[in-house]
DNA sequence: TTAAACTTTCAAAACTTTTTGAAAGTTTAA
DNA sequence: TTAAACTTTCAAAAAGTTTTGAAAGTTTAA
C-alpha cells in the first residue's frame, strides 16, 4: 500500500472507532491528520486535506484543544495559528481517560449515590430489585473511577510494558 | 425521593450514559427498565413504560438478546413472549466488552497490522511520523486485547474486590 | 383447515447531530 | 487611524440516526 493511501485509510479508520465511542467522527480525524503530520497544519491545510469547512474546521480545533489533545503554535513572523498533536499515545490515552472521567462517570456516580439514598420496603420486590441494581451499579462505577484515579497517576512504565499481566 | 421516580430517574440516566458511549439512547433505557424489574415483562408492557412504539420495541429487544443482555422466556399456558435482563453486574461488563471488542477492537486491530506494514524511507519524516503513530497504536490496541481477554477469562473475586488495587 | 394472538419487517417520518458559509469579530502592521 | 489577514460565531441546511405504524408473517388452538 501506498503511504497516500495509508494516511487515508488510517484517518478513516479513526474517525470511524471514534464515531462508534460516541466521539464525532471529523474531531476523530481531524485528530488522526494532525497524529500523522511531522509538522504542524494550519486550519487552511486541514480545511484542505479533510474537506471541511471553515466553520467547522475551527470547532473541531477548539473541541480537541478542551480535550488536551492538540495545541496551538505560532511561527515567528507569521499571523496564521498552527495546530499540532500530541504524538504519546499514553498521554492520549491518560487524556481521553480524563476527560471522560470528569465529563460522564462523575454525573453518572451523582445520579448513582442519590438513588442509592431512595427508601422503601425490603419485602416489596419492586423496591427490593431496583435497590439492589442500583447499589451494584453504583459499586462498579465507583471502582472504576477509584481503578481510573490510580492508573492516570500512575507511571507510565506499566502501560507499555503490559497492563494485562496484572491480570494473570 | 419516590420510587416511582427514582425508576424514572435511572432509566433516564442508564439511556444517557449509553447514548454518550455509542449505544442507542431506547436500548439503554429498555435494559435498563428491565434491570429493575423483578418479573419478566411483555413487549406490550415495555412499550407502555417507555411510551415507545411495537416496532421499536421489537428491535430494541432483539439487539440486547443480540449482546447477550436479556432473554426471552416464555410462561407455561401463555402465547406471549416474556424478557428479562441478567441482573449480575459482572455479567453485564463482561458481556458488553466482549462484544465492543469484537465488533470494534478487532476490526480496528486487523486495519492497524495492516497499515504497520506500509514501508518507506525511513529519512521521510512523513512516513516516520506516519509508521511511529502507527506502532504505537497498534502497541496499544494489542495490550488492550490482551487485557480484555485476561480479565474476561478471570475469576469474577478480583472485579468486587477492587480493580484498582492491581494499580496500587 | 381457520382465525385469533402474537411477532417481525421496513419505508417513510421524526428527531438529532453535524456541517456549512457568510457575516461579525479580532489582531497586527504600517 | 486603516485595512488586510486571519479567527470565530451561529442560523440554516444537510446528513445521519432512530422511531413509527401498518402490513406481512408466523404460530397455535380448536
Amino acid at each position: 500500500m501506498e503511504l497516500e493511501d495509508a494516511k487515508r485509510k488510517f484517518i478513516e479508520s479513526w474517525g470511524k472507532l471514534g464515531s462508534e465511542w460516541g466521539i464525532n467522527r471529523t474531531m476523530a480525524q481531524v485528530h488522526a491528520l494532525l497524529l500523522i503530520s511531522p509538522d504542524p497544519l494550519t486550519t487552511e491545510e486541514i480545511m484542505e486535506t479533510l474537506s471541511i469547512s471553515r466553520g467547522n474546521a475551527n470547532m473541531t480545533l477548539r473541541d480537541l484543544i478542551g480535550w488536551g489533545l492538540i495545541e496551538k503554535q505560532h511561527k515567528p513572523g507569521e499571523r496564521k495559528e498552527y495546530f499540532f498533536a500530541d504524538k504519546d499515545v499514553w498521554n492520549i490515552a491518560k487524556q481521553v481517560a480524563k476527560e471522560r472521567r470528569k465529563r460522564e462517570l462523575e454525573p453518572v456516580i451523582k445520579v448513582l449515590d442519590e438513588l442509592s439514598k431512595v427508601t422503601g420496603d425490603a419485602n416489596d420486590p419492586e423496591f427490593s430489585t431496583f435497590n439492589k441494581s442500583v447499589t451494584d451499579i453504583n459499586k462498579l462505577a465507583k471502582n472504576v473511577d477509584k481503578t481510573l484515579e490510580t492508573m492516570l497517576g500512575a507511571e507510565e512504565s506499566w502501560f507499555w510494558g503490559g497492563i494485562f499481566k496484572l491480570f494473570k
